[in-house]
DNA sequence: ATATTATGACCGACCAGTCAGTCATAATTG
DNA sequence: CAATTATGACTGACTGGTCGGTCATAATAT
């Protein structure tokens, strides 16, 4: 009835509870016998498919960002104002929070921190060739291009753009991680209006003034 | 029955090698005997000073914020405009990466994600009772002061100052980090005055209208 | 349809290496 | 000489990765 193929769902299965127990334990202290219970499999079995715990967490590191990127791309894709494209990000960035938190396994977004970490350890950089700063830059550049238009439709100040989406990208990022800890004491809908409110009309050029 | 310290500057060598070996190789993998190396002492005088690795780490915890509170307390303490203030907190904010990048060694500032990554893990279980996110919002507190004053003065727009001082550090903070890694590919100049020019102007009321 | 054989996914006991923490001893100090 | 401090060899717990064996299913034969 059930066929054994090698199971490509297997191996989302595999990545998934890696995910779980990378985030919550670290790479280093998470224990691939863990990651199988999860997996609902046998510590062998991990084996058949990673050769080894950095090759699983390459992967996990892969997925991570191929969803991000995935996701902003897709938001952006859409012809729209640069201005509401800056709104749009704020706000999926938020929300997208908002849903790791929400959800059912916790610690989850955790993840997202270790796999900084890891990125940051020069020791890492061999695997799968995964460059990080490569990797941020990759996500900087989907976001360029919209600064750029603005810029050039003199909406938004004649700033050096590269700048520009490099602040706005890694000031996004750290609210996203503060956010993570300290959400009990603040306010979505109030954060997300303050950030709106600051960035936008920081970034926009004067209307009325011709300075 | 952990012996009180000897020898106080012994006791900031073993910080001081800490720092070190957990930046470089992270909390799990960095090794006693590597930090007792570091500090040119034997490993069993290690456990004269600190009861556990953990323990040590908390210490390098606990100094990090101690240093990190002190040098913003010190800066913004005088009495001055706070248009100022918050450029000042900027401009030293650059700076002190730029100091730390520079050091002699080469990845410390490493130390800066691991105690984050730590912090946010269980809130550091237990250790030493110290709370992450209460340490944080220690650190916004040096800042809501003048965010207050700012507004109290109508130079900056009305908003809710809690969530205005936790933007600016949180953003302020993902800046630090992202320029960590990409420093090589911006100009430390450019992105002080670029981060200014977005901040400062999304923060001020703007003076010639009266919308 | 049923028996026989081939396959390879799956498993977990095991091994070899690692490392935090201990403790018997040595060095130093007063 | 006694007390204090330093030390590093040692140990026990732990874990990444291996490997020989099992067994569900597929393929083939009758």
């Amino acid at each position: 009835m059930t066929p054994l193929p090698k199971d490509e769902a297997k191996r989302k299965r595999i990545i998934a509870a890696a995910i779980r127990v990378f985030a919550h334990d670290g790479l280093s202290n998470g224990k691939i016998a863990t990651i199988a219970e999860k997996a609902g499999i046998g510590k062998g079995t991990v084996y058949e498919y990673f050769s080894s715990k950095e090759e699983i967490f390459a992967a996990v590191f892969k997925d991570f960002f191929n969803q991000m990127i995935a996701g902003y791309t897709q938001l952006i894709d859409a012809p729209m104002d640069p201005v509401k494209k800056i709104e749009l990000v704020f706000d999926y960035s938020y929300d997208y929070l908002d849903q790791l938190l929400e959800d059912e396994h916790g610690q989850d977004w955790l993840i997202f921190l270790e796999i900084f970490l890891q990125g940051f350890r020069d020791e890492f950089k061999g695997i799968g060739k995964l460059s990080f700063s490569t990797v941020l830059r990759e996500i900087y550049n989907i976001f360029k291009p919209f600064v750029d238009e603005g810029i050039q439709a003199g909406v938004f100040k004649p700033l050096d753009s590269e700048h520009v989406t490099f602040i706005l990208f890694a000031a996004l990022d750290g609210i996203s991680l503060h956010y993570f800890i300290n959400r009990d004491h603040y306010d979505n809908e109030k954060l997300k209006t303050i950030t709106k409110e600051i960035f936008l009309n920081g970034l926009l050029k004067p209307q009325t003034e011709g300075a």
